[in-house]
DNA sequence: GCCGTTTTCGGCCCGACTGTTTTCAGTCG
């Protein structure tokens, strides 16, 4: 029997969703299967599982047809709609709706009229001038496709958050010293903190709108101006990102900051709710239908407390149970950056790191850490120079020295350990024990299957020693898939042994997902967050991790390195073990 | 295709900007 997880099965059901739009069906009866997608994407349970009991309508948005293509699908590896529907349309054509500024009414125009199909096909179709004259394709429309083909293949990889955040940054303060601007923030995925952002929405709020679309159309390397009108701003940057720059009277910031934040699940839900009251929701306030009074926009406060709810923080708002959380007023109190005591993985110079202990010492005690773990690479990973017995030794002499100071966080003996083919690590019981903190990982066997890759993992949760298992998946964001693991297996096992599982706040990694750490909280799996630190100023990475934290619903509460060091060493594994 | 405090049918969110169209469709967010 195939093994989908459920962003495969959502892949699935995003392909014949946008074949769906190109051959021109019902506008919601598309809509329909991105929002089965996305739900699933979103949803704890495993589609294995969900299909074995027939439990698939469980999913927000998938009804009997779904469930029933969804169980075909994992049966017999074959999902009806899709074949369907590629008897007619290419599957290519997916593609060709990435490319900006052609959408599917364009796409299936070009399909039928010229036989383009892919980006290829369509740059070829170009050169060879055979869109002139064709309907709809104006010289001006020309010309923004090949600039739409370039952007598209510059930056068909969305940019990691981490590189695009600290730039955004700098808009929304340029914006901020402009005479007539009261306030200004990003929004879009941004602000919800997804580890990758397609491009920067940016709301000012201004008495002086003008000024402000003159300062979006100069920004520092603003390379092309897609659009600027007399309320928002588009350019592309000279790294292929795209700006958006709107500006919006003071008094309807907290309506357009919402808007504009999303996602636009988050928002169709929201606005389905208004109507039911009576009420109106866009970008300039929430308005009574019956006399188009506007009764809040000012804040975003007010803008849900006009719908009855409290106001989701921004990184829950993807429509994956928010609203009914915001609505009860049983919205979680998420994770913050201030919770955190302490980093409990990072390299030095001892391995692959590019900083000394000490300057990692520094850096924590800037953070206003109470604690770090130094996590070299251990004796396996020869190829950054892992530690053997004698330069664990030196290392734990220099800890000591540096804890023996007394002016600083407390440095804990850290090690990072390869899981190997069998699910064993570099040193044996003697060696472990001498270690104040044990983390473990994948480095290897990123082809095997999930009965092999899980039966590792497995393994090493049940040795004694390991207290964490760090980047779970070993995923590199653009680079590398996640390794193929049994998710529910791991976090049961994870809950039985109580091995805790690392957030890795790498800004390439975050690896748990957002979708595994909702999992775990459900199965009560204890997380700990750490940068994967390899030189010290990545220490601020944290910020990333706590992002990503939030997205996945986790509190406080559920994580180990929010606790003071004597509350952390009780939670370790030895420390329970006595 | 989904779904239910307007329930088993008939809804399903809303506006700015662009280009080509001479009155509006397509795209985007």
């Amino acid at each position: 029997m195939p093994d989908f997880d459920n962003p495969a099965v959502a892949d699935v059901l995003d392909t014949v969703g946008d074949l769906l739009e190109i051959s021109g069906a019902d506008k919601f009866r598309f809509l329909s299967y991105h929002k089965a997608a996305h739900a699933l994407r979103a949803f704890p349970e495993d589609v294995m599982t969900l299909a074995a009991e027939e439990r698939l309508t469980e999913v927000p948005g998938v009804g009997k047809k779904l469930a029933a293509s969804i169980m075909a699908l994992v049966d017999s590896g074959t999902f009806p709609e899709l074949e369907a529907i590629t008897a007619e349309l290419p599957d290519t054509l997916v593609e060709l709706v990435q490319v900006p500024g052609l959408g599917p009414k364009k796409a299936k125009v070009l399909y039928e009229e010229l036989g383009v199909a892919s980006v290829d096909d369509l740059e070829t179709a170009i050169a060879a001038h055979r869109l002139d004259g064709l309907g709809g394709f104006g010289p001006k429309t020309i010309e923004n496709l090949v600039a739409g083909i370039d952007a598209f293949r510059r930056h068909r990889q969305r940019a990691l958050i981490a590189d695009v955040l600290p730039f955004a940054d700098r808009i929304v303060s340029a914006m901020r010293e402009l005479g007539g601007t009261v306030d200004a923030a990003f929004a879009g995925s941004l602000r919800r903190r997804r580890e990758t952002v397609g491009d920067v929405d940016v709301i000012v709020a201004s008495t002086e709108p003008e000024a402000v679309m003159q300062a979006a159309r100069t920004l520092p390397r603003a390379e092309r101006i897609v659009a600027g009108g007399e309320t928002k701003t588009s350019i592309v940057t000279t790294g292929g990102l795209q700006v958006d720059v709107r500006v919006v009277a003071p008094e309807q910031y907290g309506a357009a900051l919402q808007y504009f934040t999303g996602s636009a699940e988050h928002n169709v839900a929201l606005r389905a709710i208004a109507k039911g009251m009576g009420l109106k929701v866009n970008e300039y306030g929430v308005f009574r239908i019956a006399d188009d009074v506007r009764i809040a926009g000012a804040t975003e406060d007010d803008v849900y407390a006009a719908l009855g709810m409290a106001m989701p923080p921004p990184e829950l708002r993807e429509n994956t149970g928010e609203i009914a959380a915001a609505l009860a007023g049983t919205l979680p109190r998420l994770l913050e950056l201030s919770d955190i005591r302490g980093d409990l993985h990072m390299h030095t110079v001892a391995t692959d790191g590019k900083s000394t202990a000490e300057q990692n010492r520094t850096k924590a005690a800037e953070l206003g850490y109470d604690y770090i773990a130094i996590t070299d690479h251990a004796a396996n990973l020869r190829m950054v120079g892992g530690l053997g017995v004698d330069a664990l030794e030196r290392q734990w002499e220099l800890i000591d020295e540096l804890n023996s100071r007394g002016d600083g966080p407390y440095l804990l003996k850290g090690i990072e350990l390869n899981i190997d083919d069998n699910g064993d690590v570099d040193y044996d019981s003697s060696v472990l024990a001498r270690f104040d903190i044990v983390l473990a990982s994948l480095h290897s066997g990123w082809g095997q299957s999930r009965d092999v890759a899980t039966r590792r993992v497995l393994r090493a949760m049940e040795n004694p020693f390991i207290d964490v298992i760090s980047h779970l998946t070993g995923r590199v964001l653009r680079r590398r898939d996640p390794i193929d693991l049994d998710i529910e297996a791991v976090m049961a096992k994870a809950a039985e042994t109580g091995t805790a599982l690392e957030l890795n706040s790498y800004p390439d990694r975050l690896d748990l997902d957002d979708a595994h750490l909702r999992i775990a909280k459900r199965a009560g799996v204890r997380i700990t967050l750490g940068t994967d630190s390899h030189e010290a100023t990545q220490l601020g990475y944290m910020t990333y991790g706590v992002g990503q934290a939030r997205r996945g619903w986790i509190e406080a509460a559920g994580v180990l390195n929010t606790l003071s060091l004597d509350g952390l060493r009780a939670q370790l594994k030895r420390g329970r073990a006595v």
